[in-house]
Order: C-alpha cells, then structure tokens, then sequence
DNA sequence: GTCTATACTCAGATAGAC
DNA sequence: GTCTATCTGAGTATAGAC
C-alpha cells in the first residue's frame, strides 16, 4: 500500500466522521490530500470500492484499539466503561461512528455496505454479550442486552453530536455501572 | 397553505425518513409532485427553509400521535411501550427518525437546524422523565434514565434500519418492560 | 503517479415568459 | 403557479499526455 493511498484513506474516514457520507467526494479528498481527484481514481477503482474498504478498516481499528484499552482490565463493569469511554472520546473529537454514518446513509449503499456494517455491530454485540458472561442478576438474557447497550451507546453519541455537553454518552455511562452485579 | 405546498411536504419527509437527508432534493420533489424544481422555488425560498420546516412538522406530528396513543394508557410501562412501537411502526415502514436522519448529517446543517432538532430530543426525553415520575426503585435519576431510553430507541431504530428483523427495537421494548416497579 | 481535458449528471438558485 | 432557460458549482468517471 502506497503512503498516498493510506493518506486519502484516513483522510476519507475522517471526513465521513466529522461531516457526513457525503462529505467524502474524490474531489474533496484530493484537494486535502494536493492531488487531482482523478489522481485519487488511480488509487481507488470507485468511490464505492473506497468506501467498502474504510469499513473494513474502521472494523479492525476499532477492535484492535478495544483490546489493547482492555488489556489489563479485567472487571466486565470496568470494560463496559472502556468501551463507553472510547465512544466518548470520538464525541471529544467531534467524530460520529463510521458505521453509525453508513446506516444512515444507506440509499447510496449497495449489499456489500450494509454487509460489512451489520458486521461490525454484530460484533460489537458480541463483545458486549461476552464481557456480560459472568454477570448475575441481568434482566435480560445478556445478548438482548448487549443489543440495547450498543444501541444506547450508538445512539447517545449521535444524539450529542454537534452539542458541547455529552449528556446522552455520560448517562449511559453510568448506566452501565448500574446494570448489576458485574 | 396550498395543497400543492403541503403535498411537497410530505413528500421530502419521506424522501428523507426513506432514504437520506441528500434525497430530498428540489429536483426530486418537483418530479415526485409533477412540477419542475424551479416551481418548487416558488412554495420554498430556499431549501434550507424547507428543512426547517420539516422539523417542526415533525415534532408537532410526533407528539400529537403520542398523546393521542397514550390517551387510554395509563400505565407507565404501557406509556413505555406505546412510544416503543412508534419507533417500531417506523422500522416497519422502512423509515428513520426524522431528526436522526437530521443529526447524522449535520454539516450541511445550520444553527437554526440543530437548534430545533435538539428541541425534539429534548421533548422526547422529557416526556419519558414525566412517564417515568411514578416509578420506585430507578438504578438512575429519572431524567438520566430518559436520556437512555431516548438513545437506546433512536439507535435501535438506526441499526435495524436495512434490516427484515427488527433484533434491537425489540430487544430495547423487552429491556423497558424490566425497568422497576412501574 | 499525477496531470489536463473532457463527458456526463446532479444540485440550488434566479430571471422572465405565460 | 408553473414554465423554460440559464448560471454556477459539485460530483463520478475516463482517456491519454508526461
């Protein structure tokens, strides 16, 4: 992988999480980058193949970044709150999810988008159920409250998006801490 | 107001609800309503007062079907669920929430717009507080408790979307049947 | 690898005829 | 109210020179 390529792959990601899908034009990604866009056409074959391959990098990333930050963490309630903290950071950085992008922007997504993005949230549903797997007292079967988790904490950070206080992502923090005898 | 006016209206709401932000187009309405996007000119100043107005629509619609379902409803956890299969019903008609579809694509978006998709949420969670009021035994203070419940409804909503099942809308209707005393 | 040039399509917006 | 015509700008994409 060339320099310029991953260059106008980071660059994309991070016009998608802090403006929007569309935000991400060839154009738009040259002139960040101080190329043509049809320059940026000899690194993608479409903008379709770019976006494709920035989920499935946001995928690896963002798991990768989650199990070194739970490294030497072992309490679930302790995780949940890594997890938590990472979505707050994004708020910190003005950033939405990439995936949480991509659903909403669907209509210009074909079958392999909605593919990859459902992935990514089962994955994370996963996750969450797992660190939930040896808490007692749930009132769910904790893979339908993993579900409400990762919906709570996609949503809050939407919800907060653009607002300087994160009062969706901070009360769903401390929800997690109450959720039962982690 | 004309019928013509009303009827461009709906039409961008759908547009948007179905599809995205970007979908709504002057072009698209026109076709949509049998006119040509110049004549949309006529009804709309610009296209950033047309969205402006869609929120409003919006709020003031939501609300009112809200009250109107809870009219006989006078149990908390069946306020719950009434608002629960709102967002169901939305799912079902391959609809988002108008004003997630607004907060996700915020940088084409201006002060005024935020502003009044921030009343909504605000609304929303507002009105969980006040179904919550009764409730004994709450893990949280009620308004943060809404804040949730606000969170985990519009990113269940969002994640389904594109989706036959609608895995975390029920997941969150089930967790808010288990909330406390209600 | 990057450029220019080009083709096509779409968007928002306005002027002026009817 | 709706039309045609037009302007400006942005987007995806390709061909071919360097």
């Amino acid at each position: 992988m060339s320099e310029m390529r991953d260059q106008l792959k980071t660059i994309a990601t991070e016009q998608i999480r802090k403006k929007t899908l569309a935000a991400a034009s060839f154009r738009e990604l040259g002139k960040a980058a101080g190329i043509k866009s049809s320059s940026v056409h000899y690194h993608f074959k479409s903008r379709d193949a770019l976006l494709l391959e920035l989920v499935k990098d946001y995928h690896r990333d963002f798991f990768a970044e989650l199990k070194q930050r739970c490294d030497e963490v072992s309490s679930p309630r302790q995780r949940l709150r890594t997890l938590a903290d990472m979505f707050c950071d994004s708020h910190a950085n003005n950033m939405q999810c990439l995936c949480q992008a991509y659903a909403a922007g669907v209509d210009g997504l074909n079958d392999d988008h909605r593919q990859v993005v459902q992935a990514f949230f089962a994955e994370l549903q996963q996750w969450v159920s797992d660190t939930l797997a040896n808490a007692r007292l749930l009132a769910l079967p904790r893979d339908e409250l993993a579900k409400v988790i990762v919906s709570a904490l996609e949503g809050s950070l939407l919800l907060d998006r653009g607002e300087d206080e994160q009062q969706r992502l901070q009360a769903t923090k401390a929800w997690l801490t109450t959720l039962s005898s982690l």
